[in-house]
DNA sequence: AAGCAGATCAACCGCCCACCC
DNA sequence: GGGGTGGGCGGTTGATCTGCT
């Protein structure tokens, strides 16, 4: 009936590995080898699991291994994997002459993933966050809350939790939603952004900025089915999405992410096509917010037909906006009322 | 210098699957 | 065939380090 137990693991010694430990470990490796790891500890003199041997040869003690830092090509390395094949970090480390499945892992979740965030790309997705935003206004089956044209940003930032009606509750989306306020508090006030990764990273970052534009992302949006990264696979690198933001790209050049949240109505070339995306999309503009945008952008100065048709049902839509804000409301209160210690937690994250 | 918060990373946890008995 | 384990893996924890006030 199966195999004994490999250590008894109420007697064996835990935490940090001593110098001398290390030398029984290498010295067993080098005159046995690598094997049945169950009894390393037994004949190394080890009061340790034989599981914890192997994790110590494996993560720290393999003479194959680098201890230095990360270098800027390993760095795009393991973008370029995670982003084809998400944390498989067993399979990105051994791409990784030296590395180990621990060191990317770690490197991923302490240097990498920050620095995605800070150029306003989904680590999880490695999408922009405006894509992914709009994605989740789809998924959700509410219609957008167009964050570039009515985000209803509040003077006060800390409502700003409170304004999106998006998170289903998982880890990602719980993570989104918290990037989405900590991006929209950080930038109300500051309107900075810096970035120091690889120019593939740094143009579409570029480029999603400048745009400012959901209605431009929504090709995008359309044809993607999930969050799952296998979906953006190398096939669908950031080149293509670059070239198809750069189709519509904006002129300007100085974009912020107040800018990029609050956006551009006008920056769409092919008006049907925006109204079609924006349909779809459910988005509700503000015929208030719209038309001081087509004051301020002269590009959008020409006012046709179909403009004038947009023009009415934007109207229509404005008052949908209050309808819309006032649902979410209620359900905020009625999520209040029904779940508490689940609405505290949701806002804590 | 002390206290604190954030960053780092080694080590552990828990799950899955192939394999053993 | 079925219960149980080892090995592999991704996720998480917590001790330690570092920098700031």
């Amino acid at each position: 009936m199966g195999r004994p137990p490999c250590c008894d693991k109420a007697n064996i010694k835990r935490g940090p590995w001593t110098a001398e430990e290390d030398a029984k470990i290498l010295a067993y490796v080098a005159s046995h080898g690598i094997g049945n790891w169950t009894l390393v500890p037994q004949k190394a003199g080890l009061n340790r699991c034989g599981k914890s041997c192997r994790l110590r040869w494996t993560n720290y003690l393999r003479p194959d291994l680098k201890h230095d830092n990360f270098t800027p090509q390993e760095e795009e390395c393991i973008l370029e994997l995670h982003k084809t094949i998400g944390s498989r970090w067993s399979l990105i480390a051994k791409q990784l002459p030296g590395r180990t499945d621990n060191d990317v892992k770690n490197y991923w979740n302490t240097k990498l993933k920050k620095k995605l965030v800070n150029m306003g790309i989904d680590p999880v997705t490695h999408k922009p966050f405006a894509q992914v935003f709009a994605e989740y206004g789809k998924i959700s089956g509410l219609p957008i809350q167009n964050t570039r044209n009515n985000i209803c940003l509040p003077n006060n930032t800390t409502e700003i939790s409170k304004q999106f009606p998006f998170s289903s509750g998982t880890p990602h989306d719980k993570f989104v939603h918290n990037i989405m306020n900590d991006q929209l508090q950080e930038n109300y006030s500051t309107q900075k952004y810096t970035w120091d990764l690889k120019p593939q990273y740094q143009v579409i970052h570029e480029e999603t900025l400048q745009t400012n534009s959901f209605s431009e992302v929504s090709p995008l949006i359309s044809s993607a089915t999930s969050f799952n990264p296998t979906v953006f696979s190398s096939s669908s690198s950031y080149a293509s999405v670059q070239s198809q933001v750069h189709t519509t790209a904006c002129s300007s050049s100085t974009s912020t992410w107040n800018e990029f949240v609050l956006g551009d109505l006008c920056t769409s070339t092919d008006t049907e096509q925006k109204q079609e995306y924006q349909l779809q999309a459910g988005i509700y503009l503000s015929k208030d917010l719209s038309s001081s945008v087509h004051k301020d952008n002269p590009t959008c100065g020409e006012v046709t037909e179909v403009e004038e048709k947009q023009s009415v049902e934007e109207t229509t839509c404005s008052s949908a906006v209050d309808s819309f804000v006032d649902t979410i409301l209620a359900r905020d209160k009625q999520m209040l009322m029904d779940f508490p210690p689940l609405l505290d937690l949701y806002l804590d994250y």
